[in-house]
DNA sequence: GATGCGTGGGG
DNA sequence: TCCCCAAGCAT
C-alpha cells in the first residue's frame, strides 16, 4: 500500500507552497497551525502575506500578538494566531529562533499537539514519524480497518496500524506521510471518495467489503449561528478591523441579540488573552 | 473523553 | 437551502 499511494503522490501532488524544496521549517510550521481546521485555498493568501512579513519566528516575536491576530483574518479560530505567535516567542527564547527538530521539543510548543508535531519534524525535517491527521485516519479505516470513517480521535488503534506501515527509512516515512494525508484530501475524502482514482482500491478492505454504511456513533455536527463562538467572532471582527481601541458601544453594536451573550462573549475573550479593556471603557486586541 | 473554539465553500 | 466539514488543540 505505501507503495502505491507514494507513487501516486509523486506523480499528482498538488504543488503547494509549503511543500517546496525552498520551504523553510518556520514555514511548514505556519502551514500547519494555519491548516488546522481550515481549508487549504482559503489558507494560501494569508500564509504567503504572513511568511513575506514574518519570514522567521524572530520577526513574528518581535510584534506584539495582537498584529498576529489581525493578520490572521478570517481563517478562524483566532487562537491559534496567538499560539502561533507564543510559539515563535518560545523558540526565539529556547531554541536561538531555530524551528526544534525533536518531536517533544515541538510537543511542548504553544499550539502544537501530536499531530502538528509530527507533521513538522517530518516534512520540515524528514524525521521518522507517523503523522496522523484526519485525512490519515479516514484513509487508514477505510482501507484497512473496512469502516468508512475514523473514530472522533485519534485511538490506540490509529497508532498501531500506522506504526505498522511506517518505512523504515525516515525519508521515505516523511514521504509516505505527505502521501498518504494528499490522498485522503483529494481521493479517499469524507464525502464522496474517488475511488476510481485511489492508487490503493485494489487492497481497499471498505471497498472489498461492498463499502458498508458507517454505523458507528453519530459524529458531532458543529451548530454555529446563534452560539457564542459567533459572538465572540463578530466581536473580535470589529477589533480586528479598527487600528486602536474601539468604545463598548461599537463593540455592542456588532452583537445586540442578546445582551447576555454578548457579555459571555467579551468576558471570555478577555480571559483568552485575545481582548483588552483600556482606559474609558474602550477596547482593543491584546498585545 | 467530551466540549468549546471561527469561518466559509461545496454537495 | 441547508448541512457537512476542513492538515487540531487545550482543558
Amino acid at each position: 500500500m505505501v507503495e502505491r499511494v507514494v507513487d501516486w503522490f509523486r506523480a499528482e501532488a498538488r504543488d503547494l507552497p509549503w511543500r517546496r524544496s525552498d520551504a523553510s521549517a518556520w514555514a511548514v510550521m505556519v502551514s500547519e497551525f494555519m491548516l488546522q481546521q481550515t481549508p487549504v485555498n482559503r489558507v494560501l493568501p494569508v500564509y504567503e502575506a504572513w511568511l513575506d512579513r514574518w519570514p522567521t519566528p524572530a520577526a513574528l516575536a518581535a510584534e506584539p500578538v495582537s498584529e498576529a491576530v489581525r493578520a490572521w483574518g478570517r481563517l478562524g479560530y483566532p487562537r491559534r494566531a496567538q499560539r502561533l505567535h507564543a510559539a515563535a516567542t518560545a523558540i526565539e527564547e529556547a531554541f536561538d529562533g531555530v524551528v526544534p527538530d525533536a518531536y517533544e521539543d515541538l510537543w511542548a510548543l504553544p499550539g502544537v499537539g501530536e499531530y502538528t508535531a509530527g507533521a513538522i519534524a517530518s516534512f520540515a525535517y524528514q524525521k521518522r514519524h507517523i503523522v496522523l491527521d484526519t485525512n490519515v485516519r479516514r484513509v487508514l479505516a477505510r482501507v484497512v480497518t473496512g469502516t468508512e470513517f475514523p473514530a472522533a480521535a485519534t485511538t490506540p488503534q490509529d497508532r498501531r496500524i500506522a506504526t505498522a506501515l511506517l518505512p523504515d527509512a525516515a525519508p521515505d516515512a516523511a514521504q509516505w506521510a505527505a502521501a498518504s494525508m494528499e490522498l485522503g484530501a483529494v481521493v479517499c475524502t469524507a464525502r464522496s471518495p474517488r475511488c476510481d482514482d485511489c492508487p490503493a482500491l485494489k487492497l481497499c478492505r471498505w471497498v472489498a467489503d461492498g463499502k458498508p454504511a458507517y454505523d458507528g456513533p453519530p459524529r458531532r455536527g458543529q451548530t454555529y449561528e446563534g452560539t457564542d463562538r459567533q459572538a465572540r467572532g463578530r466581536l473580535l471582527a470589529v477589533l480586528r478591523d479598527t487600528h486602536g481601541p474601539v468604545p463598548r458601544e461599537e463593540l455592542e453594536a456588532a452583537w445586540t441579540r442578546d445582551v447576555t451573550q454578548r457579555e459571555r462573549a467579551l468576558a471570555s475573550l478577555m480571559s483568552d488573552g485575545l481582548v483588552t479593556e483600556e482606559e474609558g471603557e474602550m477596547f482593543a486586541l491584546a498585545h
